[in-house]
Parts: C-alpha cells; structure tokens; sequence
DNA sequence: AACGTTGAAATAGTTC
DNA sequence: GAACTATTTCAACGTT
C-alpha cells in the first residue's frame, strides 16, 4: 500500500468516497424534500407558511428535549439516577 | 375532512409530515458523515485536509457539468439542436 | 455623547451610515452590471451564455485557490512550512 | 475580428472583462461592509440588531408604523429610549 | 406577470 | 469564544 509521511492514500480514499456516497444520498433527500413542497404548493399551498410551521414543530420537540434535559440535571443534582422508562418502573427509589 | 378558508388542515398535515420524515433521514445523514470523519480522525487523518479533497473533488464534477451545459448553449445559439447521444447518432445534420 | 446602558447612540449611527453608505455603492455596481448586460444583448449577444462564460471562469480562478490552499494543507501536514516566495527559494529541504 | 457565427469573441469578452471588474469592486464593498460589522462587533454593538435596524431603516415608506413597532422593541432591548428623528437632529438629549 | 431556477447573503451549528 | 462550515433564506434573473 502507498504511504506518503505515514500516510495511507488507499485508506484516506476509503473515507473520502464513503464521505461523498452519503453527501450524494443527503444531496438527493433535499431534492425529495424539495419536491414536496413544490407539490404541496402545486395542491395551493403556501410554502413559506410551511416552514413557518415546520420551525415551530421543530422548537416544540427542541423544548421539550431540553426540558427532558434540565429535568435530569435536576434528578441528577438531586441524587436521583433519571430512568428510561419514567412511567412503567416505579419500584426503583431513592437511597 | 376539515377545512379552514378552503384549506384542508389533514392534507396539509401529511405534506409537513412527510417533509419531517425526510428532514430525520437527512439529519441522519449528516450525523453518519460525522461520523466517518471521525473515524478517519482516529486513524489519523487530517480531516481538514479531507474536506478540501472533497470540495475539489465536487469542484472538478461542477466544472465538467458546467462545461457540458456551455456546450449545448453554443449548440443551440449556433442554430445546431444538441444530440442525446453525440457519438453514437451520425446521421443527423445541421441544415 | 449620549449613551444609554452602555451603548453610544451616536456611535452606533455612525457603524449603521458607514454600512448604507456602502451598500449604496453596492447597489449602484449592481445596476452598472446589469446595464453592461442590456448592452450586450443589444448587441446581440445571449447573456445566458455570458452567464455561463462567467460561471466557468469564476470556478476555474476559485479552483486554482482551492489548489494552493491545499497545497499549503499538505506541506503543513508534512512539516513543511510554506514558503512566502515558492519559485525564489529551493535551497530548503526537508530533514 | 474573429467571429463564430455571426458572433465577434473580441467584442464579448470585451462585454465579459467589464461584468467581471464590476463583480470585483462589489465583492470589495461587500468586504468593506463585513469590515465595519466586524469593527461595531469589537466595539460591543450586536451585528444582528444593526441588521434589524439596517432593514427597518430601508423600508422607510413601506409598512412603516408596522416596523417602528418592531424598532422600538430593539431600541428598548439596547436600552435606548427610541428619537423621533434618528438621523437628522443628534443634539437631543434623553432627560 | 407569475413561476421556477439560480446565485448571493445571513444565520445557525460545529470545531478547535 | 472565535473561526469556519453548512444550511437556510432572500432576491434577482430568465422563462412561459
């Protein structure tokens, strides 16, 4: 295998395309992304109120991770380990 | 199906769901890429270096795509309509 | 000079007209290259294709700076410290 | 004088070399302009609030009442009480 | 003149 | 927290 410095070029060449395969499969998503708004513009719809909405979802789900997680820094800063499944196990106490 | 000034609250619905869906596998992706890079940090490349292999590399593809749409502008500005295939369909001419 | 919390009115106005006053000019360039572009098309020139000339040019001086900026990358990466003047000194080697 | 079809190249790329001066000293403003957000930034002023008010100053006769409204909050947030008149009269003091 | 397309600008996110 | 990169957004241009 070619070296150059202790550099592999094969190996990097590993990473680079496999780099380039996903950014090609993320490239074709925005596309597929894009073409729903469009059909949805096409069926009358306001895209720009679209992403309005969208933005406001993605904050939603965004507060509330957040709040998930201040909520375990409090358990935490408690002393309470926080658990996966807050609501099925309720057999586990605190020390 | 319910609507508000004409416009029907579940169709839009799916559309903003189907963008979320393919919004997630795009966030996915891009968490992926990270992920290769690094992988590739670990073994000791220089992902720097990596991404301006990249960004030429995506250069060079540009240019040729750049190159290939000139052709077929002078093509056409020259009066001469541009074929699907150039080598393989001869018996065309321009007039 | 009046300032309020901390922050100088007058200062801030003085940034904000240095900004639209450049803008300005901005703008004015603006209206200076598309009039060069009505003029061309007067001319019977297709400013699609001068479009695209001007693509191609800009990609190919944009890809001979990606080229020596990761030309610099790599002599970084092999030790080397880049040199101010390329062509002038040879006499440095590397150990 | 060359020409391809009716098409004189001295005189397009004397049309090309113009648009490409022209898009050089537009890209120097557009420098400049960064320049002088860099300076308010080290100068304490927030760069995202000089845009707002950049934009709202713009606007000037459209929709003006809608975005004073806006402006005021900005003003209020740098805790400046907002003038009546920004640009012209700079010797009125806040009591 | 509205539409889609494309290029530039701004913002957000990431890395060091 | 500063710089760089990526994504998103905005505006202009050509097209129908």
């Amino acid at each position: 295998m070619t070296t150059f410095g202790g550099v592999s070029g094969a190996h990097l060449k590993q990473f680079i395309e496999r780099v380039e395969r996903l950014e090609e499969d993320k490239a074709n998503l925005a596309n597929d992304i894009r073409e729903v708004f469009a059909e949805a513009k096409a069926n009358g719809f306001d895209t720009k109120i679209m992403r309005q909405v969208l933005k406001i979802r993605k904050m939603d789900h965004q507060e509330r991770s957040e709040q998930e997680e201040i909520l375990t820094l409090y358990l935490h800063a408690l002393g309470m380990v926080p658990q996966e499944n807050f609501s099925e196990k309720t057999e586990n106490e605190v020390a």
